[in-house]
This record gives structure tokens, C-alpha cells and sequence, in this order.
DNA sequence: TCCGAGATGAGCCTATACTT
DNA sequence: AAGTATAGGCTCATCTCGGA
């Protein structure tokens, strides 16, 4: 069972829902803490509202708080970057620096119509953190794949660490890219779209490629921080995010990649697990299994070779 | 009422490109 | 060649809040 959050709220907008509460019968209940700008109990659950603009409401198995709830939904709006297209269609990656593992490309489009809906599955999706589990992060993708099968489109492409190893980063983004967006493009047989992408740094593909769909009148934006604007790149962020923790998860839970007890960790460079489990292979003189990126730089390290500057031009 | 979990920012890692 | 910038990732410390 979860509470609510709404998040990014003005003072009028404040003001409305606390009216609102209140004339749905709601008591006022007395502040802890500073930081607190009311309290209203109403029937089981409790609502704070905080000067940051947060307004939190405690679990509930009531009808009336739950109609409360989408009366909220309505006065709190867009929390991100209201549609302009009748399609909203994000791209985002996953596991770019890291030094275990493919890269996930991950491209997401659906109808306006479901912005709402798609805003509530991912209000609690929070990418940056590594600390949620993959059953987490399986069901925030589960839902946002399930809302409408038919409307719904993903596409992912893998950027295995081989290619990694033996190609210019961004170029290899800038094909998958083209690859997530062409097909899902495809799909939509519309340019009412809007494509977002978070700002890697594109290469000349990917900018073409951006200037070609902006000739046939699709809206075009790419940002850094996308993720966090709008609502589409946010839910690509979400699906590279566990097609990465997906296979990390695998490579962890296999025997034959596990050494001394010791599991591949995160697969971050300063994971400790990681470089504890880096230096056992290492040691036991076994070959690199297929997902270490072996020119980076801390591999190179511990074979005790020279870091080589990476120049694939 | 109060403890601990989540959020946040700094500083480290990875990559590439541009400037000096 | 070294320094700057951009991107994303993780860890750690600190602080804000979430919830019993």
C-alpha cells in the first residue's frame, strides 16, 4: 500500500487543495515540525503539506480520499512539459559509464491522451538511484508498457560492451538512436510527434538525423536534464534503466561469473565489491568474461597495463 | 513525537570534444 | 599534452522529510 505524493506545488495550488480537503470534511490537525505548512486528517489518511511545495497523503483504503486524490491530480495538472504533439515520444540511455555491461537505448512514445495515467506510474520512478531493487524497477516498467498495448510504443537496442571497447561512444549512441527512432517513427505513420532526447552530446548522425525529422515537421528538442522536464524521456529513462539492471542482475546471480564468494557488484568503477571481484579474476588468470569493457581504464590498471587514451576517431 | 529512509550535492569514476 | 567542458554512474555526508 502507498501514499501519494505531488510534487513542484505553488501557494494558489496549495491553497486549492487544502480548500479542498477541508470542505470534504477534513480536520486540521496540528504541525511537528517547521518545515510543515498544514496537516488535514481525513477519514484514514493524513495530509501534509510542506514548504517545499511537497504534499504527501498517507495510505488509504477509503473511496473518498482515493476520489480526493484525482481531484488533487487535476488541480496539481502538468508536472512536467505539457504535450504540443497528439504524440510524445522520449529517448534515454542506460549504463554509459559504466564498466560492466551493455549500454541500453531506450525509446518510448504514446498517445497525450495517456500523459496523466503515465505521470502517476512515474512519479515515484527515481533513475539516478541504484538502490531499488529490480522487482522495483520491473514494475514501474510493467506499468508503463501495460497502460495501453496498442498505444504504447518501446523499442530498446543493446550496445554491447565489445562495441564499446572497439568504437567511439557517441557514435555508437548516435546509431541507436537512429535505430529506436526510426522504427518506433515507423510504427506511428504520423509526424504529429514530438521527440525528446537527453543531450549526450550528439555526433553528426544524430544531428542530421534531428534536422531531417524537424524538415518533415516533427517537433524536435534535445536537453540535458530531459528526464526531469519531460515526461516522455523520463519513461525511456525508465526502460533502459531496467533492461541495464536486468542483465546486470544476471551476470550477478551467475555461478560462473562469481569468484571467491564474491559477486560483480554494481559495476561501477568505485563499487568495492566490483574491484574486490576485478582483482580475484584477475589473480586466478582466467580470461575477461564477455561483459567487461576491457579498454577502461581501470581494467587496464589492474592487468597493470598503461591506461591507453581512447581515440577512435 | 521522533527515528530512519529518501533526497541532494560534492567528488570520485567512465567517455569524447574543444581549447590552450 | 594538459586543461576545459559535456554526458552518465556510484559513494559518502548531510539534511529534509516520510511514516509509525
Amino acid at each position: 500500500m502507498n501514499g501519494r505524493t505531488w510534487r513542484r506545488l505553488d501557494d494558489d495550488k496549495d491553497k486549492r487543495i487544502r480548500n479542498l480537503l477541508l470542505s470534504n470534511g477534513g480536520t486540521e490537525l496540528p504541525c511537528h515540525a517547521d518545515f510543515e505548512r498544514w496537516r488535514i486528517q481525513l477519514e484514514d489518511s493524513t495530509f501534509t503539506s510542506y514548504t517545499s511545495g511537497v504534499i504527501y497523503s498517507t495510505p488509504t483504503s477509503s473511496p473518498t480520499v482515493q476520489r480526493i486524490w484525482s481531484e488533487i491530480d487535476e488541480i496539481v495538472g502538468f508536472q512536467y512539459e505539457p504535450p504540443t504533439r497528439n504524440w510524445l515520444f522520449g529517448l534515454d540511455e542506460a549504463g554509459k559509464g559504466e564498466i560492466f555491461g551493455s549500454i541500453f537505448v531506450a525509446g518510448v512514445a504514446f498517445p497525450k491522451d495517456l500523459f496523466f495515467q503515465l505521470q502517476k506510474i512515474l512519479n515515484f520512478a527515481d533513475t539516478k538511484s541504484r538502490k531499488r531493487s529490480l522487482q522495483y524497477w520491473q514494475g514501474v516498467y510493467q506499468g508503463t508498457i501495460s497502460l495501453d498495448k496498442e498505444k504504447v510504443k518501446v523499442h530498446a537496442v543493446r550496445i554491447p560492451p565489445a562495441s564499446v571497447d572497439s568504437e567511439n561512444l557517441r557514435k555508437l549512441l548516435d546509431r541507436a538512436y537512429i535505430k529506436v527512432i526510426d522504427k518506433i517513427l515507423g510504427e506511428l505513420k504520423t509526424v504529429d510527434v514530438r521527440i525528446v532526447v537527453d543531450d549526450y552530446m550528439l555526433e553528426k548522425d544524430m544531428q542530421d538525423k534531428m534536422l531531417e525529422l524537424k524538415r518533415m515537421g516533427v517537433e524536435t528538442i534535445a536537453e540535458h536534464d530531459a528526464d526531469q522536464n519531460y515526461l516522455e524521456v523520463k519513461a525511456a529513462s525508465v526502460i533502459a534503466k531496467y533492461l541495464r539492471e536486468k542483465e546486470i542482475d544476471e551476470i550477478r546471480n551467475n555461478k560462473e561469473f562469481q569468484i571467491d564468494g564474491l559477486t560483480i557488484g554494481t559495476g561501477s568503477s568505485n563499487n568495492p565489491e566490483t574491484l574486490k571481484w576485478l582483482k580475484a579474476w584477475h589473480k586466478s588468470n582466467k580470461s575477461w568474461p564477455w561483459f567487461v569493457r576491457k579498454t577502461f581504464r581501470t581494467i587496464a590498471i589492474i592487468e597493470g597495463r598503461k591506461p591507453s587514451k581512447r581515440k577512435f576517431k
